[in-house]
DNA sequence: GATCGCCTTGGACGATTGACCAATCGTAGC
DNA sequence: GCTACGATTGGTCAATCGTCCAAGGCGATC
């Protein structure tokens, strides 16, 4: 247990920065997480947070493309793997069932992205990891037949996000509620019928 | 022009705030906006905010409610008249084209989400304007067949912000794009093929 | 045991924050 | 002209902010 070396001390005590900021971040909103609570909540000296990181700007940009590329990774992953649409899109709605709308989790990718669009640096690498997910998804849906898998893939992957984002207003809001729907859209053999000429 | 109260100069500094207010919260977030930005965008001395209001929050409360009230208002009045589910299903998106996903008014209301999670009060109101935008949707759905029209409902308006939030990250992603895909989520003829039993 | 390198500490810096208040303003009514 | 009153001003308050830095700690290596 005793043989860590200062490196080793130093990594553990940036991940606990980083741990600490994926919770705050949530809880009190981008804006509001500062080098003094996030210390405190790592169980660090403030001091330590500006030798690790460049800025607190850095620090909480790396937190959250860690923490979506972590829950996002293997999404695409099992995506990649599964075959039928359908159930892909009944498996993700059930994941999505776990946030919800009011915990720090849930709260973690909106206020992501409302940072990406003040922050260049955050933008590009948030919308890195999206494309992936959601080239994985059309992927799946393109190899059924799908119509749109693009526009598909889109609206869903927008739709989830939306879900979350209202499941805050609404806690009836399940995503079970809303699987049937979901699923239909990524039907192969889903009709626009709208489709004017 | 001078015929104006001191009554009347405070309605117009008030007015002047809140409308500072809408521009702010979406450029800089919520948590962003000081009582002096604020003053200072809106051509007022800092002091005159805690007079008019009874904090710096509150201000910020009665500014999105206000706004989301009036976006969404004349919206579902729209819809109570309208008898064709999918033609208003694309007037709407019709009108989400206008947000970019970028500009303070697209963000308005994402920030408003978010910071509803943190201010019960906030939460409520939001809640109830949202519940009246729904409501309607719904019971347009429900006039013309729909299988799900509540269901459906709640989808399409979360489905609505998701898209807003995804256009700040991807540009293509045009509201015009997807109408079709929306669109089928309200047809009336609408089926949920995966039902199981 | 001395040296080296990384990590950690505690405090400091100037700037900014939300909130508050006494004094003063301008105008409408008497 | 005087009073009354809502609106406005300019400034102050303690608290908190992000950032930086000199000094010290501490295990590994020689």
């Amino acid at each position: 247990m005793a043989g860590q070396t200062s490196a080793d001390r130093g990594r553990e005590a940036r991940a606990k920065l980083l741990a600490a900021a994926r919770e705050l971040i949530g809880e009190l909103g981008w804006g509001a997480v500062s080098t003094r609570v996030l210390a405190e909540r790592a169980g660090v000296r403030p001091g330590l947070v500006h030798y690790h990181f460049e800025s607190l700007q850095a620090l909480l940009r790396r937190a959250v493309v860690d923490q979506m590329a972590e829950v996002l990774g293997p999404a695409t992953a099992a995506l990649e793997a599964a075959d039928d649409p359908g159930s892909a899109v009944e498996a993700m709605l059930a994941e999505l069932d776990r946030y919800s709308g009011t915990d720090p989790a849930s709260l973690l990718f909106i206020e992501a992205y409302l940072a990406g669009t003040r922050d260049p640096e955050l933008h590009d690498q948030i919308a890195a990891v999206l494309r992936g997910f959601r080239a994985a998804f059309a992927e799946v849906l393109r190899r059924s037949g799908h119509r749109d898998p693009d526009g598909a893939a889109a609206l869903v992957a927008a739709a989830f996000d939306g879900i979350v984002l209202h499941k805050g207003l609404d806690p009836d809001l399940s995503a079970a509620r809303l699987a049937p729907l979901v699923r239909a859209i990524a039907e192969p053999n889903h009709e626009t019928k709208g489709t004017r000429e």
